[in-house]
DNA sequence: GGAAGCCCTGTTAGCGTTCACACTTTGAAA
DNA sequence: TTTCAAAGTGTGAACGCTAACAGGGCTTCC
């Protein structure tokens, strides 16, 4: 009775229905586009809605849904430019998909802490959840950890019985190669990512098929671990090889390389040759500016929210999705001089 | 009475209580560790908890509560190092106090696309939010937009009405100038970030006044916008200034910088000396390694989160938070050479 | 010995939605 | 005319939790 006059409660569905002269129920029919409501109410509810500046619930929805429109997302080196740019995709996608999105990182790679960051997103009673750690190791421990949601991976071009979207990085890395074969270079080395990633599996499994494709040697492997420090050691190592040409697995590395490589008297493109991956915003203005492969991160969030929701919708896992990456040729490769 | 045997519905409080021998209440009471509930049966409905893996209903707890223990992060050019670092500090912080972080990120700072975001949270019933975005124009649009819970700011030094943290870039930016006074420089340029943002504000302030302080003339100041190709631009038109050196508002422009700058044909730090800011990971790993100033952004987001509870729990806005920053010493600068 | 207090526990009533169903009205088919 | 279906609308009961109150023991005090 009174409480028509009590602006400080924000307005909920009944108050829209008195004041339209409907049933709460008919406000919800409205709310979720229900088919068998006249136009003439529908409108007048809408009005209501808008006037009164009503928002729905979604506590009280999703307590009786059973669905939070909720999607989680396990991350872990959010610092790294691939899964930052892949975040702001899967956000952008979500919001028009009209789901939120709820952030858990992991710190390492522990049974437990996958266990905590899942816990704590289950609490939340996601809907589905979207993997952006592009270890095995998680996809392990999420094997191994009972969960009760949709889980969809947003990485590599391998993976397992997940539903998933993926840039194609062997295809990239093959690129990258085919772009140092076709200058003439035969020798040509790898320093690669932290095995226990996706990401750097598939990158040293693309150099080594077009190397073996082309008949060439594929014997010259540095592991890293993404870190400038750990390329710029590579690059005064290089000394030791034979190598003309090297494909590094990402642009920082390849930053450090570069100067690992000059600080040996090694003139690039001119002594060596070096290609790059990623192709994050600064890599043209390397000294010199850097060849590499791009890859489309945040069409890669896009579509991983797609696989998910349509996972969700379908309760089937749809077919793998491929993005495929692109050269971009700058100064850091050149012609073999011999 | 049979839904005992039912595994595929979660065990809900009620189910707890029955096997526990205890009122839902009670339940509810040794969960929300209220105080008067004896020691044996707290431990009888622990045991109970455990065994069913029961996990409470966040929909019907915030239903109720009128909270969701939840922060929304309201963000933008995650990609950029600073933010995407503070995103981590802000996340793990509320983890740790049990909150869920939610993110919305917008693409431009128009008052529309601050209204969607903010709605987007506010449909979440966020309890609170914490502002990365650190343009003034983001501020203004917030304090014309309604809204109903606290807002905190994880940026700059100055900053409005609102709780906030902040890392004391005015004094990092006096720290560089500072540092190449000490080296005998007297002709100290700037490449600023972009003036709607309160961080290019604040670090071209601190350049002024220890300049000033040090009788020094501060008038040598390019406009940059944070991308490495704006500061490769920069570093091309140096020759027409007298600078012997520069201090530039972020490490990837100071990248472009370095470049440009040896494109002229000069050599750092012989004939000019560069400093940056941000200390990004492989700014050590630059042509040469670069001077630059270090701020712990992940320690920015853990005292936003901090704040922001502090004003969620008392209701009163907290005093600032203030982050200092520290220099970090590469080859990029040097003592001037006349 | 009874009133008063405290500690612990249970009962009941919402929170704001959606779902399942029931009820009217209308129009067409029988 | 009666019957039935379909379209539109309303009613009541969940959903799983917490808040407020109510009660039953026990001690304590006059």
């Amino acid at each position: 009775m009174t409480d028509a006059l009590l602006p400080q409660r924000p307005p909920v569905m009944k108050d829209v229905a008195r004041i339209a002269g409907v049933s709460h129920q008919t406000v919800s029919r409205v709310l979720n586009g229900h088919p068998s409501v006249s136009a003439s109410v529908r409108e007048r509810v809408e009005t209501v809605i808008e006037e009164l500046g009503y928002r729905r619930n979604v506590a009280a929805r999703s307590l009786v849904t059973r669905r939070s429109r909720t999607v989680g997302v396990l991350a872990t080196e959010l610092v790294q430019y691939g899964p930052s740019r892949t975040l702001l995709g899967l956000e952008s996608a979500a919001r028009d998909a009209d789901y939120f999105v709820s952030i858990a990182t992991v710190r390492d790679v522990s049974i437990k802490s996958v266990r905590e960051a899942l816990n704590h997103l289950g609490d939340q009673s996601v809907d589905g959840i979207v993997v952006v750690v592009p270890h095995p190791g998680i996809l392990e421990a999420l094997s191994l950890i009972e969960h009760s949601f949709p889980v969809v991976t947003a990485t590599s071009a391998t993976g397992g019985p997940l539903g998933s979207a993926a840039v194609n990085q062997r295809l990239g890395a093959r690129m990258a190669v085919q772009h140092l074969i076709e200058l003439g270079h035969t020798r040509i080395g790898h320093v690669s990512g932290p095995m226990n990633w996706f990401d750097a599996v598939e990158r040293v499994e693309g150099w080594r098929e077009a190397l073996t494709e082309a008949g060439l040697q594929a014997d010259i492997l540095i592991q890293g671990d993404w870190t400038a420090e750990r390329g710029y050691e590579a690059g005064l190592s290089l000394g030791s090889s034979d190598a003309s040409a090297f494909f590094i697995a990402n642009d920082q590395m390849a930053l450090g390389f570069l100067r690992g490589v000059q600080e040996c008297g090694l003139r690039v493109p001119d002594d060596v040759s070096i290609v790059g991956y990623d192709d994050q915003p600064d890599a043209g203005f390397f000294y010199p500016p850097l060849t590499t492969v791009k890859q489309d991160f945040e069409e890669l969030g896009r579509r991983s929210i797609k696989a998910l929701l349509e996972q969700l919708d379908s309760g089937t896992i749809p077919p793998k999705q491929m993005i495929d990456p692109a050269i971009v040729v700058r100064a850091s490769s050149g012609p073999l001089r011999r």
